[in-house]
DNA sequence: CTAGGTGCAAACTCTTTGCAGCTGA
DNA sequence: TCAGCTGCAAAGAGTTTGCACCTAG
């Protein structure tokens, strides 16, 4: 089953114009497999469609963030980082060296959370988990 | 034994000058029992100090972050909140209704971490780890 | 048709920096 | 003494916003 356009239909059930800009910049985030910053968006973007704006892409990414559509990223205080939600939650291993990111899910450490949050007497909305570490260099 | 002088005195020890501004922004550090930003940090040394400039809190608390002596966190990405590094390590629970930070530590987490990291072929170097919670309300 | 969206450029927030004068060791 | 530190103010980086025009539905 085709489900590649459930994000604009859900844009426009919810009364959320699509437009030729919002299009452009879902298609960057669909076909990233980076974690790209607004300013790489924006670029991106800008193939597809020239006329893409800064104001537009920071604008569309606050909607789509509020909307659930997009997760955003502060690794390195450089700078938002961005990726599209759809898939199962998971968390961020940077890797220092060459900046590249994976994406790790572990369910025993979210249950963990969970416990160490209720012993302090919290329900958990939302957590940010990421670990920055190194390739051990071969020998 | 009182060690309350222990920074200022590995400061010395390097080379590093004490000043009545770091002195001041030290003691604010000290203080503290919440996780100040920068600004509340300036204001709180002028206290002490009305001599002491913002520049001057910037530049004392990178020079203290690099030798280890403090951590920065950025919660929210509304600007960097810092805490002296002494005691033990510890991860964060930020309460969402109040902004309240609490800090808590799991053995267990940490030992999970560096299994999945070293699962991934990875050294954790450091990590970050916040839930954002809320008390539930009592009914 | 018209409420919502857009580009442009200015404004904002947080942080960093150049420079000339000050000061701790 | 004098390298390191400081205040000031200007510069940066990233993000947000006011406004007049544009466009999806």
């Amino acid at each position: 089953m085709d489900n590649s356009a459930q994000i604009e239909t859900d844009l426009r059930a919810e009364g959320v114009r699509v437009t030729r800009q919002r299009l452009a910049i879902l298609h960057v985030l669909r076909m990233a497999s980076d974690h790209p910053r607004a300013e790489d968006i924006l670029t991106r973007a800008k193939v597809q469609d020239p006329s893409v704006s800064q104001a537009t892409v920071y604008r569309t990414l606050a909607m789509l963030e509020k909307a659930g559509t997009v997760l955003k990223n502060e690794f390195d205080g450089a700078g938002a980082r961005y990726e599209l939600a759809g898939g199962a939650h998971h968390d961020h291993l940077i890797d220092l060296d060459t900046g590249e990111v994976i994406e790790f899910h572990s369910q025993k450490i979210e249950r963990l959370q969970a416990e160490i949050a209720a012993e302090l007497g919290y329900d958990i909305e939302w957590h940010r988990l990421e670990l920055y570490g190194r390739r051990p260099k071969a020998r």
